[in-house]
DNA sequence: GTCTTAATAT
DNA sequence: AATATTAAGA
């Protein structure tokens, strides 16, 4: 049932967000449980354009939360009112998101293999918040996961797991290496300066609560309910196909050859749209039986 | 010091 | 289950 899909990366560019569709929300980190008590609710976005060359320029700094904008470059808060926390604080659980997981493909198709490495996957990423840690954890899991998709050539796939990595379709040159990206096509647009938002923390919890069978929130839309549960679903059909017709290719990728090396990483992400803004929102994990775990949710915007 | 991998913890 | 943390070797 897999169908060729050499175009990937034409969907891919279509997929990238516009400046105008993330909605920079600063907000300091307001515990969980007075966010979820609160539960604020987005703004809203504006439908969104067509895939833009790069070169657009955006403002979209404008709108601000009233709520608590400060928090948003510099470090990291826990609660509004003490602002000297990191240290010796727990973060929460980054929870990687499809939008966040592309970033992060993006990044290292961008950095090309060999620069792929933790350090300079985050810088690329430029997600205000996100440690290397949580790089380097993703990148092992993700290799692992590209792994295994090498033993399989044909007939299986285990459509249940994976649901994250199959999110993102992925580059051709993680799998074959023969080719180098540098020279060829695309280069994804611009990086748009994430990130996070309420919106996600809520889609995260409409799709549990869907997940889960159990009735969402009130406050909640049908269309929000949908793309909750469409995200994971699917959204990438055939990203794997022919390409391990032979067994085995050269895993310059998953497994590194000696280190080299790193040099300073230029961030591409979108140098000049406006200050980046680092913003997370906390998350309670709920209906299930987790104890009300705390997350990290990161998120830029919609989806599809 | 960073990276990679495996194992283990939460 | 997903992510974090740690250990050990390069």
């Amino acid at each position: 049932m897999r169908e060729d899909d050499t175009d990937w990366f034409t969907r891919w560019e279509e997929e990238l967000p516009s400046p105008e569709d993330l909605i920079p929300l600063s907000q300091s980190l307001i515990s969980p449980d007075l966010a979820l008590a609160f539960n604020i609710h987005l703004p809203n976005n504006q439908p969104p354009p067509p895939p833009p060359p790069p070169s657009s320029q955006a403002n979209s700094s404008a709108e601000f939360a009233a709520d608590s904008a400060d928090l948003g470059s510099g470090a990291t808060t826990t609660t509004g009112a003490g602002d000297e926390p990191a240290r010796t604080l727990k973060r929460p659980r980054l929870v990687w998101t499809p939008q966040l997981h592309k970033r992060f493909v993006d990044a290292v198709a961008h950095l090309g293999i060999k620069n792929a490495v933790p350090k300079t996957i985050m810088q690329l990423m430029s997600v205000d918040g996100l440690t290397r840690e949580n790089v380097a954890s993703h990148l092992q899991k993700y290799r692992l996961y590209l792994k295994r998709m090498q033993g399989l050539s044909s007939g299986g796939s285990d459509p249940a797991a994976d649901r994250l990595f199959a999110s993102s379709p992925v580059p051709a040159h993680f799998l074959h290496p023969n080719r180098v990206p540098s020279s060829d096509h695309f280069m994804p647009a611009a990086f748009v300066p994430v990130v996070t938002l309420q919106q996600q923390q809520q889609m995260a919890a409409v799709a549990a609560a869907a997940a889960a069978h159990l009735q969402p929130p009130p406050q909640f839309h049908h269309r929000q309910i949908a793309a909750a549960a469409h995200f994971g679903s699917q959204t990438t059909n055939g990203q794997f196909s022919s390409v391990m017709a032979s067994g085995k290719f050269d895993q310059s990728f998953l497994a590194r050859q000696p280190q080299l090396p790193q040099q300073t990483v230029q961030r591409m992400a979108t140098p000049l749209l406006h200050s980046p803004v680092g913003n997370y929102v906390e998350d309670l994990e709920s209906a299930n039986a987790n104890g009300g775990r705390t997350v990290l949710t990161l998120f830029p915007t919609r989806d599809d």
